[in-house]
DNA sequence: GTCTCACGTGAGAAACTTCTCATATTCGAT
DNA sequence: ATCGAATATGAGAAGTTTCTCACGTGAGAC
């Protein structure tokens, strides 16, 4: 975590240090990504940085919690989940935080596509599985019914996961063409591909 | 591509230095590989890397090509391909001839994993989009009216595609629970995840 | 005023990276 | 044996990177 002499500092300037760190670490992966540029842009000397930070980790750990919380924010925010949803539905409607999440700060997005491919060890053991959520709900629709005994709740989890951040990676930045798409994911994930006459 | 004079090379020597390049370009992705390893590991001194190659995109590309070549080399060879099968017997096949060519050298398919979650413009442009295979084979069962009208081709390109890749990070040196992952999970793209009672 | 202490600062250390180049070596043709 | 072209070689150039450290500065306490 920073040091007290940044939680010091004038809001501005943190203000400053975390946008330079958005900025780097949603262009460049974390081991590829420069200190040299964020101390560049937050204006900020090479002895500051260090008066703020251990290290390079320190940082990124700050600038990713950071985006959590606000995500988190809007997600609370939202009045419309209901525990019972079902899967899919829940699905919809957590995307939808999500979008107003990224759509706030196209970046968050990009670094949140930069983690999910990043083998490293440190921001491996970092991403905390973000899967297990859906895992859980999956799970539950099983026991409930509604989703068939068969079917592997990995598999789905990878399915939705895969569905949402593709779509953010593609047509992110068209509203309509993303909630869509990713409702026609969902409806292939619930009914398949298979057209039947089984009338 | 490499100069003459690696192709000079003894075939021993030529190896050492494929098997170096794919030990490092599979730990790690191109921008982050060090040609201090390849080198190192090859046995060979700086100044017969720039004999052999022009740089590192060089060395890359080339081990690139060898590896993509094997593949292709599998694939022909596999005589149960029937242009008829429907999308996911030919999944089915071509996955089959892709985990014998990964069982090979477990190196090539975290190469490919690297390949598919790198965004640097040489290896963007390198990455000569597989889904493309499997778009045009959806639009022709579509066409057929094996897969319904009403799905879209992309989303089913990406779910296949995660399917594969995801197993083979998971699930690559059990061979009975990779293929059976692979099944469950195009039976769900197939037939949806809701458990029907229409009768 | 002066002492103190927290914070600001940039030069440069140390460890990497890719790539070059002058020189040494090898080897076949004459 | 001698020459010449092809190839081998490693020191080091020129660029990165992260991180340290000796010193400067400025504000509040006495």
């Amino acid at each position: 975590m920073p040091k007290d002499t940044f939680n010091n500092l004038s809001e501005e300037k943190k203000q400053r240090i975390f946008d330079a760190a958005v900025r780097e670490f949603s262009t460049r992966r974390f081991s590829e990504a420069s200190l040299n540029q964020i101390i560049k842009n937050a204006k900020i000397p090479w002895g500051s940085f260090y008066q703020y930070f251990n290290n390079k980790e320190d940082i990124f750990l700050f600038m990713y919690e950071e985006i959590y919380k606000e995500k988190l924010e809007i997600l609370s925010r939202q009045n419309d989940i209901n525990q019972d949803d079902d899967l899919l539905k829940l699905c919809e409607k957590v995307t939808k935080a999500t979008y107003e999440w990224a759509r706030k700060k196209p970046e968050y997005c990009k670094i949140s596509i930069l983690i999910e491919t990043d083998n490293s060890k440190f921001i491996t053991q970092l991403r905390d599985s973000s899967l297990e959520v859906f895992k859980i709900l999956i799970k539950r629709d099983i026991e409930r019914g509604i989703i068939k005994k068969t079917v592997d709740p990995d598999l789905i989890a990878d399915f939705i996961y895969t569905l949402i951040w593709k779509q953010f990676m593609r047509t992110g930045n068209n509203e309509k063409l993303f909630f869509q798409k990713i409702n026609d994911g969902l409806n292939i994930i619930k009914d398949g591909i298979i057209s039947i006459n089984k009338s």
